[in-house]
DNA sequence: GAGGGAGAGCGAAGAATATTCCGTTGCCGA
DNA sequence: TCGGCAACGGAATATTCTTCGCTCTCCCTC
C-alpha cells in the first residue's frame, strides 16, 4: 500500500503538518493543537511512524556555521557497458557522506547527486578523488550553488 | 561570525551529530551518548539553538505513501531585462509550496528548484499555470526524478 | 604562591511531560 | 437489540525536563 493518504483523517494531517514544523513539540502542546488528549494524540504520532508516514526526526544545521561554505549539484553520466556494475558503483556513491541527495533522472545526464564540502578546494578534491575514479563515470558537469533561497522538507500537504 | 565551528568542541559536536540522526531523543538519553549530566547537556542543546547552529527540528514524512509520486528538478533561466523585478519573481517562487528547494547556481541556467508534487498531472499544472507565467522566465529544463537513492540532511561533521 | 572570579559540571528537587491502564462512548453488523 | 470494535478521555504512574545551588578547575592578578 504505497499511497494510502486517504487512510490519514483530518487530525493525522494537522500532526503531520505540526511536526514537519516542530519535530520537538512536545505532546501536550500537539495534542492542544489537533484537540485530542495526549494519549490520543500520542497513539495516533506512534501509528504514524509505525505505518511509515513518520519515517524520523532530524535536527536541521546551519551549514555554513558548521564551515559547509560549498554547495554543488553534480549530474553525473555513466557507460552503460558492464551494467551490473552500476549497482555497486551507486552504492559506493551514496555512501560518501558529502554526497547528501542522489537521484536517478531523465534527461542528458542519468543521476544528480548534491554535494556539500567545507569550501571549492574539498569539493575538488571530491570530485578529483572520490567521485571520478569510480569505474563507469562517462562524464559529469558540475554547478556551483550561489545562493540558498529556500530549502525545506515540508511538504505540501492537503488542508486538514 | 560565519564560520564558527572552531568555537564548538567535541562534545557540541557529537550532540549535534545525534541530534541530526534522532531529533526527537531525550534529554536524558542524548546525556547519556555524549557522557555528561542531563542539565550540562540541555544547556548545550540550548546554546547551539541560541547561536544559531541548530536551526530546527522537523518530522521527515514519506512522500509516497503521503501521495507525493512526483519529484522533479527544474532548471529556470531568467531575462536579465529589468532586474528589478528578479526579487520579487524569486520571492513568488519560493513561496510556491510546491517549491521545496531554490538555488541561484552557475551554469547555463540560473535557478534550480526542486519541486514535489502528487504526480505528472499535478507537475504539469505546476510549470503551465504557476512557473511558466511568472514574469521574466526565459526558460525552463525539467529533469523527472526516476528514483531517489539517498536523502539525507545530515552533514558530513568533524570526527568528535 | 595565594586569592578570587568565570565557566562548566553535577546532584537534588519540584514541575512538567510521557505513557500506561481502564472505563466510556459511539458506531456498525449480526 | 445486542455484542464487538475502535477511538477517546481521565487518572495514575513513570520518566523527563528544568531550575537551583554547590563544587571543581582553570586562569588571571596581585
Amino acid at each position: 500500500m504505497l499511497n494510502s493518504v486517504s487512510s490519514l483523517d483530518r487530525t493525522d494531517i494537522t500532526i503531520l503538518r505540526v511536526l514537519q514544523a516542530d519535530g520537538r513539540i512536545s505532546n501536550v502542546e500537539l495534542s492542544d493543537r489537533v484537540h485530542l488528549s495526549p494519549p490520543a494524540t500520542l497513539a495516533r504520532v506512534r501509528r504514524l511512524e509505525q505505518e511509515g508516514y513518520i519515517s524520523g526526526y532530524a535536527a536541521m544545521l546551519n551549514r555554513e556555521k558548521l564551515g559547509h561554505d560549498n554547495l554543488a549539484l553534480i549530474e553525473i553520466a555513466l557507460e552503460l557497458h558492464q551494467h551490473e556494475r552500476i549497482a555497486e558503483v551507486l552504492d559506493r556513491l551514496v555512501a560518501m557522506p558529502e554526497v547528501l541527495e542522489c537521484y536517478h533522472v531523465t534527461g542528458e545526464y542519468d543521476y544528480m547527486i548534491k554535494v556539500s564540502t567545507v569550501n571549492n578546494r574539498a569539493l575538488d578534491r571530491f570530485i578529483a578523488t572520490r567521485l571520478i575514479p569510480l569505474p563507469g563515470i562517462a562524464r559529469i558537469h558540475t554547478s556551483i550553488v550561489l545562493k540558498v533561497l529556500k530549502q525545506t522538507t515540508q511538504l505540501d500537504l492537503p488542508e486538514p
